[in-house]
DNA sequence: TTCCTATATTAGACTTCATCTAAGTCAAGC
DNA sequence: GCTTGACTTAGATGAAGTCTAATATAGGAA
């Protein structure tokens, strides 16, 4: 958690209290929360933060690649800490819960050039759906 | 395209002008067309649909299976026509144009048991992101 | 330390995408 | 051709996120 905010320090940023509340959040709990989850969470801890703050530092994080975007459905974006560890997402298609999970494989790899129509592909995101064990269980 | 109509009609659907004029739409050209953009095309055809009853039968559309939505990026979900052959998508960073694609592999056997959570897993997307060849060269 | 200024923060208005509501309309079976 | 319940409508409402203009402050300079 400190490495982050030392890495933040060394990028440039300037120290602000709100965003080493919003960095904590994130470096917390390695969960996926939402923009307004992180929001809350970080008035529990700054209660004069607002949410525009929230945006613009959960915003500057994903620009540095601290932190990734992840849009699994067409609610709320949800923000992932775990960027340096490559990995994909298994999402419960009823309560929206996340976990990342680790597939074998080489899905880039699984892209013949004759189905690249000229991009240059840079990245590629595996989301799994399926029911959760606790929405099974309902 | 008959086939489509006909098959909704199979289905109990009541056949309405605005209904088949949406049907029409998703099902005239194999692209990703976002909800507004359904609706406009609706419109040309139709002058007096609502946007209401255009996102009314795309939600239709989806629950039977004949459209899928795609949510690249987090603006508005894109309706995909081509619902009866599996397939991935490559979706330009930039613009957000959106090809569909057939890679190789099977990623759902790409998940072991151990990285399940016990979730039931249905179904797998896989999104490949990148530059299309028109951004590239602007 | 104190001052200075570019950078950051704030509240709240605004935008976009989507859903809801209540009233009116009409497809399809009788 | 009636009737009726499913369908459609305009516009209000809601959720998520962005923008703006005024204010505050981190961190370097003196």
């Amino acid at each position: 958690m400190s490495d982050l905010l030392e890495r933040l320090r060394g990028r440039g940023w300037r120290m602000t209290a709100q965003r080493r509340v919003v960095a904590e959040v994130l470096d917390g709990e390695h969960v996926h929360l939402t923009a307004d989850e992180v929001h809350s969470r970080a008035v529990a801890k700054l209660p004069e933060i607002s949410r525009a703050t929230v945006y613009n530092t959960l915003g500057e994080l994903v620009s540095l690649g601290e932190v990734l975007e992840v849009a699994t459905d067409k609610r709320a974006k949800r923000y992932d800490p775990n960027a340096h560890t490559p990995h994909h997402h298994l999402v419960c298609a009823q309560c929206g819960a996340i976990r990342d999970v680790h597939p074998t494989g080489n899905p880039l790899a699984d892209l013949p050039d004759s189905e690249r129509f000229g991009f240059t592909v840079s990245d590629v995101e595996v989301t799994y759906r399926g029911v959760c064990p606790n929405c099974a269980a309902a």
